[in-house]
DNA sequence: CGCTCGGGCTATAGAGCCCGAGCGGTGCCCTATT
């Protein structure tokens, strides 16, 4: 036992380090910035849990979703650790003051990038020593960051504005251009790299192409019958996970649905239900997924394509966590690629739009200085996550500023550049998809041809790869339980039973 | 882009077809408090 492993002992009571982490640790106790690629599993939490009790100063761990913070917390807790608390909207007017008062007895503080933006979080943030600046689950900057969920692209602002503290990014799937683009939207300055392969040798894949999506569907309930669970399977829409859990129930597989439409009560109640081994399927939209901390899940399905190949990772990488053989399955029918693509289009306004609301919308007002920059949104009800989209560029090319909208910053050729950049953006989205359906159709290895995506080269023997290389071996068969079937009681029949029950004895 | 749904038409009294409109995913935070 060495000197930081004498210390891990004491602070947190582990013997040693796991791959991985003692590296990554060390980085970050020399005050470097980091960014740690690290399979799901890898333990990411002690990379900065650790630290946090060495070195001076609070740690900022911003985390993307709300359930993943409370997730972390209460693990944290639950090992004895009451060092750690979080700032989010689910915490009343007084908790979150209480909170911030007491911050300086805290070592690690759990918040998300939109509560950052918070003047009043930040000013009280500022007066305190930070440490140490986390970013979990980094691909977010570069997966959400520029559309969806701006606030991660003000990190960088928030960072500097608390003096510029060492900088961790963790995620488990970042390509070289994620990476770069974590590095740059961090604002991190030389920093080291530590990168594991993204490779999960337990999981097998398969891809099955069907005709049409009929077919698809078909073949989808031949394959269920031999698969183990727990399984997920991923669906384009909430209706599609709503229809699929349907017709699995019939068929004699029990399965729930999850999606982003239904109450927060319902998402709790379902996930809690799936990783207490309650339900044997789960039929979801990419809402289902991250910081599903549960270990021993056999399968994933794809009804759908997932818009990337770090999309794909991602989510496939939710099986087999405790190294147990799993397998992931996409079912692919040509019609599946429209979706993704309209997702893509969807993301941006159009260049008449934006002459619309930019150029034409204005020329009203020509004559004053400044309107309030909600007006255009009220004005042409641009849908919300396309405001925000559009109103941080024009935040960041002072257009926008302090609520108001500058009329003599604005002009064709800034709204040229402004759509000739949307239209950057949504090339690079394209052609991450056109990647991925290369892929799906091409007789490539997908073990391959994903890691030579990641920037990897597959140089190892693996002893079932993926529905290319044949992973449907002999021995694997063998290996297969298959599932027992439930036998079917449609929701009138449940309730009945539970409101009437004696006549369901009569 | 491609599906589903609803309205309207036809040609005959209930159903079938066509056409256009609308929709499709991910999460924070919320008009403001200290």
């Amino acid at each position: 036992m060495d000197k930081l492993e004498r210390l891990l002992h004491d602070k947190i009571g582990f013997k040693s380090f796991r791959t991985g982490q003692r590296d990554i640790i060390q980085s970050v106790l020399e005050r470097k910035d980091v960014v740690a690629i690290i399979p799901t599993g890898g333990g990411k939490t002690l990379c900065y849990q650790f630290p946090s009790k060495l070195i001076d100063g609070i740690t900022i761990i911003v985390s993307p979703l709300l359930s993943l913070m409370e997730d972390q917390v209460h693990q944290l807790r639950a090992y004895g650790d009451k060092s750690a608390v979080q700032i989010n909207s689910l915490l009343s007017f007084e908790e979150r003051t209480r909170v911030l008062k007491e911050l300086t007895n805290q070592s690690m503080l759990f918040i998300s990038p939109e509560m950052l933006g918070n003047e009043y979080i930040k000013k009280r943030l500022k007066s305190l020593p930070v440490g140490l600046f986390v970013v979990d689950e980094a691909h977010c900057i570069s997966q959400w960051g520029h559309e969806f969920r701006t606030d991660y692209l003000r990190l960088k602002e928030v960072r500097a504005l608390l003096g510029s503290p060492p900088c961790l990014a963790l995620t488990a799937t970042a390509t070289p251009q994620v990476e770069k683009d974590i590095i740059m939207e961090l604002g991190m300055k030389n920093p080291t790299i530590h990168r594991f392969s993204v490779n999960r040798k337990n999981i097998r894949m398969n891809i099955n192409q069907a005709e049409n999506t009929k077919e698809k569907e078909e073949n989808f309930f031949e394959f269920l019958s031999t698969v183990e669970h727990p399984g997920i399977i991923y669906t384009a829409t909430r209706n599609d996970a709503l229809r699929l859990s349907e017709k699995m129930n019939v068929m004699g597989f029990n399965a729930a649905f999850y999606h982003g439409g239904m109450t927060k009560e319902d998402r709790i109640l379902v996930q809690y239900q799936f990783l207490n081994n309650e339900i044997p399927f789960i039929c979801a939209t990419n809402a289902f997924g991250m910081g599903v901390n549960k270990q021993n899940i056999r399968t994933v399905i794809h009804m759908h394509l997932p818009s990337s190949i770090e999309q794909y990772v991602q989510e496939i990488g939710r099986a087999g966590r405790d190294g147990m053989e799993s397998i992931a399955t996409l079912f692919f029918s040509k019609e599946d690629q429209t979706l993704p693509r309209r997702f893509i289009e969807m993301e941006y306004p159009t260049d008449k739009e934006l002459q619309l609301w930019l150029i034409d919308g204005l020329s009203f007002y020509r004559k004053e200085d400044s309107i309030q920059a909600n007006w255009l949104k009220d004005f042409f009800q641009i849908d919300d996550v396309r405001w925000r989209m559009l109103r941080y560029y024009l935040e960041k090319s002072g257009i926008i500023h302090a609520d108001l909208l500058l009329m003599n910053k604005i002009n064709s050729q800034y709204v040229n550049r402004l759509s000739a950049f949307f239209m950057n953006r949504k090339n690079k989205k394209e052609l991450c998809l056109d990647r991925f359906v290369k892929l799906v159709k091409g007789n490539q290895c997908i073990r391959q041809g994903i890691l030579s995506y990641f920037g990897e080269s597959y140089t190892f023997e693996q002893e079932a790869c993926c529905s290319v290389c044949g992973y449907l071996e002999e021995k694997w068969e063998k290996k297969k339980k298959p599932i027992q079937r439930m036998e079917y009681i449609s929701w009138q029949e449940q309730l009945q039973k539970m409101l009437l029950p004696q006549w369901t004895e009569r």
